[in-house]
DNA sequence: CATTTCATGTAATCGGTTACATGATTAG
DNA sequence: CTAATCATGTAACCGATTACATGAAATG
């Protein structure tokens, strides 16, 4: 009932549970072994984290005695959770988030096709890329003036970090170019035979 | 004396006051005007910072009554202070940070030139380019192998990643192309006249 | 004279790190 | 039988967030 609020570790181990139920050993593996390997896969932030999330009312714990192995807790997402877990999904883009480093941002945008859909995931995408158009030149301006009377290596450190901004510009096209042919290719089914999903969200 | 651990915001705020004697309050406008806005502006992070800092020896304050304004602590670096500096900033670029993060990464890289010489950024770089080296592939056939089986968003997310260490690859080239010819156009007021860059070492 | 800016702090809380503890099950 | 892996926890500590407090000097 009451979710006071959700760190973003909170919000991975939410988001891979929505997915399917999993056991706090699931999740450990999940960042340690895949690309989410920026999340801490000690047990010592993850049961916490879980604990709170099941105190919360956003996930509920069963212990599952599965052949031969020891016992589990095998997590699933509850109404209240998934409804936490879409409202924060569904938060705007700001300038402040993008400024700040993108990994929640991206963390969201992973998880959103599944939760929303397609559609929701363009909308943060024309969002995100307004954003950084409003961002980035500034930082090039930025730059250009106080570029000049920086130590070289404090020069170059910021050209990295607008590079990958100017990175991201780019990958935003291509995403939002990529999900608009895959709306495309779903929706041209119609024609005049197969016609394999009619309503999808539009 | 007792050096026991120095977290990010700590490194920063020495890096800072390594550069010269600066106020908890000129660090927080640091933090808030340019582009280092990653590092947390609060003066419940700063000041409890600095303390912690100055009660390990690294930093010494001294208040300042300087023209009309109101009292004011300047931190200079201490003896300690510049020899821990130098040290984290002499640590070797690692597989796991490259893994976990640039941040940190590039803020000793920020650094490095006006602590420890133009040699040792260099150094620092083509470490960085022999771990990006080995850890970029992976990650590209980890998306060839998985993506497929992915959401869409979140093969995107993980491409996202991908062009961000890419773009890295080439900027860290880019960065030793820069620092040698910085390099070579110091020492070569020399030869006679121009000779802009004779000899990149190779 | 009131408001803004300069400047430094403190207290409550909370989440993550580190390290340790435990016990069951499978593999060699 | 012993070691490795599966699986879940716990406790101490520490640092960051948030929000509040204070007070002096400059600005209008």
């Amino acid at each position: 009932m009451k979710v006071p609020h959700i760190s973003i570790l909170g919000h991975a181990l939410l988001g891979l549970i929505h997915q399917k139920p999993r056991s706090g050993y699931d999740l450990r593996k999940i960042f340690t072994e895949t690309a989410m390997g920026s999340f801490s896969n000690s047990p010592g932030a993850i049961y916490p984290a879980l604990e709170r999330l099941e105190k919360q009312g956003a996930i509920a714990g069963e212990v599952v005695e599965s052949s031969g192995l020891r016992r589990r807790r095998v997590f699933r997402i509850t109404e209240p959770g998934e409804q936490e877990f879409k409202q924060w999904l569904s938060k705007s883009v700001t300038r402040d988030e993008v400024m700040r480093g993108m990994g929640e941002l991206m963390l969201r945008f992973a998880f959103m096709e599944q939760a929303l859909g397609a559609q929701a995931a363009i909308t943060f995408l024309r969002k995100l890329r307004v954003e950084l158009n409003a961002y980035v030149p500034g930082l090039k301006e930025y730059l250009q003036q106080h570029g000049p009377q920086m130590p070289l290596s404090g020069m170059l450190a910021l050209d990295s970090g607008i590079r990958n901004y100017e990175t991201l510009q780019q990958w935003v096209e291509y995403a939002i170019q990529t999900y608009q042919s895959f709306l495309a290719t779903r929706q041209s089914s119609s024609a005049n035979h197969i016609n394999t999903n009619r309503g999808g969200q539009s």
